[in-house]
RNA sequence: GGCGCCGUAGCCAAGUGGUAAGGCAGAGGUCUGCAAAACCUCUAUUCGUCGGUUCGAUUCCGACCGGCGCCUCCA
């Protein structure tokens, strides 16, 4: 089996070969750091790292780029209406952004490009479509782009078989272009602009760069530095993204260099809140930060994304969240288990759980390999995890091998548990009430060994007996 | 209006032209002083509705109902 994914170019499931194997040149929209991002956005990106965490897990050199948006309408009028300059207002958008991303064990990027430091790689852009003659100035001072100079408009999001609908495109600056599509590549600075910092001089005009054309300036600069290549192996984002945003960066970027952009268009699905996108402008959002404050294990995140698939819409509750929760624990008393007995060793050698392992291993390469399917990758290894315990009960051999291929899928899932924080001084205190309910048990007084498990309840430890001694764990 | 997606158990959710994975929750059992964890058993004769194609459809086609998205610098 080798690896399939869909392709939003040709709307098929398509075997995936990156242009100069083993290496994978990567790139997905980042975010836009004019507030913190939702989980929604993080859905995305979550999706984004289980992507970028196969591709290595089968064996691929990713180079992942994720540019990150600090300058466009949104962030200008959030610094304006701040009273800030740009950048005073996105920076600790962009360290929360870290921070959240870190918390939800999504794999750092190996670039960051930013938008405001890569100007001058967009005047180029803008410089060379000009000359090409698909770039023109309007009549308001901006730089447009004539998609009727790019036959191959609309390919992506199919546009060439839409009308459309009356009105949606009647902007004000709409007498300004040729075509009422048109999009801007370069805005000419307004006054709103110069008072937060965000305009730029270029040739063709002072002002600032449009959306789309930050992303095609970033990722050809990027790539071209990382790797000497003009096309991208795979670009990624979220559904909305289609078009126009991506169906503009596809027009500027070949018009440019007249090499196909990005082989492969890989885009997920929204995130939803009773049925309906999650998204700021509706106000019922949940930030990765909310999460963390409610003490949510970001594992449990992770696996209730990896339950459904990317291309699906995925309703987001809170039991759906408890439900992955709970999952997420079994599944690190399992891995806990099989560290015990190979730490007793006797997990040593072939036997059942390897063959278990060894089956579960094709089951997940084969379900990942098909378009990243995740719920199936998760079926197998719950069916692991089932399994595996059940060879345990009865003894069976080969708990080290088993450990191996699932600390081996972990790199892919991440969905263990998260180690919770001991002090030395909880930790004495800990073995301080096991050893007086130890006591209180062999007298046989259950009232007082029931009084100390609650007394340990409280502070978060829940116990376990066993043949072989009272184990513990915080929860 | 144009383009497109979705509708599977209490909840979440895979999947296939041949008769429904997995997770969570729930019930009973084994184990335990009691618990916990783990295991065993059970929980959709049925996949929005109605037609059609087929030996056979949840899976293909059509219509309808319901929900959603993009067409507005939204992940």
């Amino acid at each position: 089996m080798t690896l399939a994914l869909h392709n939003t170019l040709t709307r098929r499931v398509e075997p995936f070969a990156p242009l100069a194997p083993p290496r994978v040149t990567l790139y997905t929209c980042g975010p836009t750091v004019w507030n913190f991002a939702h989980l929604g956005n993080f859905r995305t990106f979550l999706f984004e790292d289980l992507l970028r965490r196969y591709l290595e897990y089968s064996g691929y050199d990713v180079f992942h780029i994720m540019n990150l948006t600090d300058v466009d309408d949104r962030t200008i009028k959030a610094a304006a209406g701040a009273g800030k300059l740009l950048g005073e207002h996105t920076a600790p958008f962009v360290q929360a952004f870290f921070e959240d991303r870190d918390y939800l064990r999504i794999k750092p990027a190996h670039a960051y490009p930013r938008a405001t430091e890569s100007i001058a790689a967009m005047v180029r852009l803008v410089e060379r479509l000009l000359e090409r003659g698909v770039a023109y100035k309007g009549d308001d001072g901006s730089i447009y782009f004539a998609i009727a100079k790019f036959p191959g408009y609309g390919r992506l999001s199919r546009l060439d078989t839409r009308e459309l609908k009356v009105g949606a495109r009647v902007a004000s600056d709409e007498y300004a272009k040729d075509d009422p599509r048109d999009f801007a590549l370069w805005k000419k600075a307004e006054p709103a602009d110069e008072q937060v910092g965000a305009a730029w001089d270029a040739p063709f005009g002072r002002g600032r760069p449009g959306w789309h054309l930050e992303c095609s300036a970033m990722s050809l600069e990027q790539i071209a530095k990382c790797c000497g290549t003009t096309t991208l192996d795979i670009h990624a984002g979220g559904v909305d993204l289609v078009f126009p945003h991506h169906e503009d960066e596809i027009a500027q970027s070949e018009a440019a260099t007249a090499q196909p952009f990005a082989r492969h268009w890989l885009h997920g699905e929204f995130l939803n809140v009773r049925g309906t996108k999650m998204s700021k402008r509706f106000g019922n959002f949940l930030t990765a930060r909310d999460l963390r404050e409610q003490g949510v294990d970001a594992a449990a995140v992770r696996l209730l994304f990896w339950q459904t698939h990317y291309r699906k819409a995925l309703d987001f509750t809170d039991e759906a969240l408890t439900g992955a929760g709970a999952g997420v624990r079994r599944l690190g008393e399992f891995r806990a288990r099989l560290l015990g007995e190979r730490e007793k060793g006797k997990g040593e050698g072939e036997g059942k759980l390897a063959g278990l392992a060894t089956k579960f291993e094709t089951d997940f390469r084969a379900a990942l390999d098909d378009d990243l399917n995740a719920p199936r990758a998760c079926a197998a290894l719950f069916q692991l995890v089932h399994d595996g315990n059940a060879a345990l009960d009865v003894g069976a051999p080969g708990a080290a091998v088993a450990l191996t291929v699932l600390d081996r899928a972990m790199e892919v899932l991440d969905v263990l548990p998260t180690a919770k924080r001991l002090d030395a001084e909880l930790r004495r205190w800990i073995q301080d009430r096991l050893a007086a309910r130890d006591k209180a048990r062999k007298a046989k007084d259950f009232k007082e060994a029931d009084r100390i498990r609650a007394e340990l309840a409280a502070r978060g430890v829940e116990i376990e007996d066993t043949p072989s001694g009272t184990k513990w764990r915080l929860v």
